[in-house]
DNA sequence: ATAGGGTTAG
């Protein structure tokens, strides 16, 4: 005759107290602050038996305290004497997801590589994890070596595991190839993984490529989430393309995608970025929950398109909403500041970040201070300050301060600065065109044509200027001389008609300076304009009259209204 | 217990 034994006839009856005692102590977690609260808590675990119980784990990356919960969780992996169990893998993520979601990247990749030490197993919940933390750390041979040990233990197939892979390689310099490959040798697609790699591509400014692969997206009939969305306005703001955004705010309202404060900020900042500044704020007006993103963003569009004034009552608005300002807005507004001339209240908010919000100001705060100097033409003040600044100036700040020496006439401390700049960065050739336009100012034409030389002799070459334009759904990008394009002669006969048009409207060529030997920075200029007729005259041959045409040049666009239109011959 | 997103000086 067999019996169940006593131990087992008890087992049900343990199991009560238990869960109970597990209820209890995520309950002390929930409300855990302090540290010595944790050991507290800690010694009950011990004595009950659930330190390593996955519940509470789980509970502690969302106490109050995580850093305390994660001291507590390491502390745990150490000093544990326990045969290797199920819950060593479990407990490594804990302690890798919660070091990444404090922002200590490189202590959760060091988790993670101590687990691989201890012959812990990964699990697939292991890779998303320790892949966020290699995508902030950004480095493409530490993801190569995650990558291998995701194909050694075989969770490549894994859609969870391939998305966080895409993603990182896509932060990790020169990685994005490899995240494409990943992308393309996935065993199936999900809207996280096109968003994934949309978003990389986006990040980069490979915008075209972004909104190239977004039509794939939908070949592949996957339907595009909020997330999606935000990735495809982004690489749409970069490239200017207004209509396409339009499309895309149509496309999120037809298909009722949830519009979340992210996808809100995003399409305000494509209208604003892209010129329609009242669309802009209108929909910035409407948004129920603004966030210090959103306030940002409508003041760098502001401040963009030269409304200062707007920008700082935005800005005002904000505190009185409420809202504590950021580091980040602070650029906005103090570029607002500098692009309309607003010396006095510049340097009264640059002085109110540090005492009025203990905001460290950081270079490009000060390089917003030497700009706003140097725009209003007070270039010793503004070599003064960057001569008592804290921080180390940046190449960038010296480029706006010989900029300003150049158009203000102080030549000749434009050229030392220059002379200083190429001394420690030999090879950026952007030094180069500004000691040659200075040179180019102050007539020296035997030492300019000796810039172009050296410039030669190292191999440089300047990037052209482009100027795109959107027509019907697709960007044309036209760069001077341009005879890519197959409508190229009538392009070219039509730039000629716009040349006779504009001399019987009464347009005078600038004919003063053409007998000299012209600055560099001048033909860049007659380069460039060039890039722009020709891709108006390209919309002017592709459109019915009355379009306005809408033109891009390195994120700032121009509108070429009816008015002008209307010059249009036949 | 797992993944993708919005703002940043010239």
């Amino acid at each position: 005759m067999h019996f169940p034994s006593k131990a087992n006839l008890l087992r049900p009856v343990n199991i009560a107290p238990k869960r109970a005692a597990e209820q209890h102590c995520l309950s002390l977690l929930q409300t855990c602050t302090s540290l010595s609260h944790l050991t507290q808590i800690h010694s009950l675990l011990l004595k009950l038996g659930l330190q390593h119980n996955p519940p509470v784990l789980t509970k502690f990356t969302s106490t109050s305290s995580t850093l305390n919960a994660i001291h507590y969780a390491s502390s745990l992996l150490f000093s544990s004497n326990d045969n290797i169990t199920h819950y060593d893998a479990f407990l490594f993520n804990t302690v890798i997801r919660a070091y990444s979601q404090t922002s200590s990247h490189s202590t959760a990749v060091y988790y993670y590589k101590l687990m691989l030490k201890n012959g812990v197993l990964p699990n697939k919940f292991t890779y998303p994890f320790v892949l966020k933390a290699c995508a902030c750390v950004g480095r493409l041979s530490l993801g190569e070596q995650v990558h291998g040990s995701v194909i050694k233990v075989g969770f490549d197939n894994d859609i969870h595991v391939g998305n966080t892979l895409v993603h990182a390689y896509g932060c990790c310099g020169g990685g994005i190839g490899f995240a494409r490959k990943v992308f393309d040798e996935m065993p199936e697609w999900d809207s996280v993984s096109w968003s994934a790699m949309i978003g990389g591509y986006a990040r980069l400014g490979m915008s075209s490529e972004a909104v190239g692969l977004f039509r794939e997206m939908q070949v592949a009939r996957v339907r595009p989430d909020e997330v999606t969305m935000v990735t495809v306005l982004s690489a749409c703001t970069d490239l200017g393309a207004l209509e396409l955004g339009r499309w895309v705010e149509s496309y999120i309202e037809r298909e009722k995608v949830p519009k979340s404060v992210e996808l809100c900020n995003a399409v305000i900042g494509m209208y604003a970025k892209c010129g329609d500044v009242d669309k802009a704020l209108n929909l910035f007006k409407k948004m129920s929950e603004k966030t210090i993103v959103s306030w940002t963003s409508v003041i760098v569009g502001m401040a963009m398109h030269g409304h200062g004034l707007e920008a700082v009552s935005l800005f005002e608005e904000m505190k009185e909403d409420g809202l504590v300002p950021d580091d980040v807005v602070f650029i906005g507004l103090l570029s607002a500041c500098s692009h309309s001339g607003l010396v006095k209240e510049g340097r009264r908010y640059f002085n109110s970040m540090l005492e009025g919000f203990g905001i460290v100001p950081k270079i490009e705060h000060y390089g917003c201070m030497v700009d706003l100097l140097s725009r209003a033409g007070l270039v010793k003040e503004a070599l003064d300050f960057v001569q008592k600044m804290p921080i180390e100036p940046n190449q960038i700040i010296w480029r706006t301060l010989i900029a300003a020496c150049r158009s203000h006439g102080e030549l000749n401390l434009g050229e030392s600065i220059t002379k200083q700049l190429i001394r420690d960065e030999p090879m950026h050739e952007s030094n180069y065109i500004l000691l040659s336009n200075i040179y180019a100012k102050k007539s020296h034409w035997e030492k300019k044509t000796k810039i172009r030389e050296v410039m030669e002799k190292k191999g440089m070459r300047k990037i052209p200027g482009s100027t795109m334009i959107e027509l019907d759904n697709e960007i044309y990008e036209f760069v001077a001389g341009d005879k890519t394009h197959n409508l190229y002669k009538e392009i070219y006969e039509m730039v000629d008609e716009m040349g006779r048009e504009m001399k019987r409207a009464g347009y005078l060529p600038t004919t003063s300076e053409v007998l000299l030997d012209i600055d560099e920075e001048d033909k860049e200029d007659a380069l460039n304009r060039h890039s722009e007729k020709l891709a108006i005259a390209f919309a002017l041959l592709k459109t019915p009259p009355g379009t306005p045409i809408r033109i891009v040049k390195n994120l700032r666009s121009s509108i070429i209204g009816k008015q002008k239109r209307s010059e249009r011959p036949g």
